[in-house]
RNA sequence: UAAAGCAAUCGAAUAAUCGCGCUUGAAAAAUUUCAAGUGAGGAAAGUCCGUGCAUUCAAGGACAAGUUGCCGGGGAAAGCCCGGACGGCGUGAGCCGGUGGAAAGUGCCACAGAAAUGUAGACUACCGAUGGAUUUUAUAUCACAGGUGAUGGUGCAACGGUGAGGUAAGAGCUUCACCAGCGAUACUGAGAAGUAUCGGCUAGGUAAACCCCAGCUGAAUGCAAGGUUAAAUUGAGGGUUAUAAUGGCUGUCCGCCAACUUCAGAAAAACCGCUAGAGAUUGAAAGUAAUUUCAAUACCAGACAGAUGAUUAUCUAGAAACAGAACACGGCUUAUGAGUUGCUUUAUUUU
RNA sequence: GGGCGAUUAGCGCAGUUGGUAGCGCACCACAUUGACGUUGUGGGGGUCACGUGUUCGAGUCACGUAUCGCCCA
């Protein structure tokens, strides 16, 4: 299990529309601070990875910088929580979604780190 | 020194740790690791113009439709750029301008006003010289014929304006002075146009109303264009290997896993197009300039749930603006913090 | 990425050759009623999204900007 190490590649990343949908249809969500997080069913194979997503709507906001920002910021408070094992049980879970909204676009990098650590402590 | 104008430039920097896309090489072995290199903008934006490129239709001519509109030059082209002319604004440096034709034709010009385009005049008004009538020839008189367009509490605009002469009253009245506008001729200029002289005295505004003239344009769809390869049906996508096929789910039995129907999805993948170019940087030459030509140098993003981020320290204006490539390019428009450089103008002070 | 459309009173909408901006609901006042509602009469409320231009004069014409919505997979 040392793949935690580098995670964050492409082939951790959720990738296909039939698997976002399929996340959202289990219906299992969090959410603090203008952070929505979904999460899939649970693992049938341990070895499969867990994979994420991150999705900032277009709705959320018009210029596509500030969408961006949100984004990098909520990938890499979710690296590092990988990186200091800080992750609780979200290794369970096949997939995992992030969905930024207008609330948290002002927020910088503490903030995202905090509400995302308390996401994935209540999963 | 202050306030302005124009042009150009920059678009925070350095170090450490962790991390991402792409390319190349090596290892491992089939997607991982290591190393090296490289990785957003002046607007990448808006999509307002114009191209290349691709597919479909058409292919000759004319009309229609659209579009542009001072002159010359540049440019692949452009609602583009440069230089000039004219007009407007500013004390000035300078800035702004969709700037052909209203004397081909049509429409419109509310309210007000006598009248809103027809060299008008019903009405109001002035005159009664000329002719006529009354009368006594003259003088005088007139709801006469007629003359006039100066007069009219209008209006954005009233058929050139102001002053003088002139007349019965008046009038550009081929009377005068100055001004405005129109036409012709001459000269200057490549041209737009400018200057001078002469002429005739008037021709309202609107073409971002129809229109006329001149120039230009095959039409439609946009890289999600389009092409190649593979696969053929899922219920959480794909690949490889191994094992089982009286198997799996369940403690056991029943039941379910075929097919059909219904519901919910999906039509998924990979490669090409894709970045070597109406390019970039530097230098030289031609040109007032836009721009063009020549030489040298290097190859400098290419993703597809979509790569540039986080932390710390130094620095600073104290965690700097506007803002993120998605086939590519030329413009235009809009957003933008703090500065820096050059030239010029105006004002003040000192010498 | 590409292509369209809309913006007028608190809300929903009209507004053609450019000439003082209207309708319905809502709101306010009065009348009717013992009171409320209904009904009737009257009234208020507008930067015509914003800016620049054309014109004597723009909701209307032209150009630019902003916001909102729709379509193409």
């Amino acid at each position: 299990m040392l793949f935690w190490e580098n995670m964050l590649k492409k082939q951790y990343r959720l990738k296909n529309k039939s698997a976002f949908s399929a996340t959202y249809r289990v219906k299992n969500s969090f959410h603090k601070g203008g952070i929505t997080l979904f999460a899939g069913l649970q693992k049938k194979d341990e070895n499969t990875f867990t994979k994420v997503g991150f999705v900032v709507s277009k709705k959320t906001h018009k210029r596509a910088i500030k969408r961006n920002r949100l984004k990098r910021l909520m990938r890499e408070s979710y690296r590092l929580a990988l990186k200091s094992e800080e992750i609780f049980n979200s290794q369970k879970y096949m997939s995992l979604i992030f969905v930024g909204t207008e609330n948290a676009l002002d927020k910088n990098f503490n903030e995202v780190q905090n509400i995302i650590k308390n996401l994935l402590k209540r999963l």
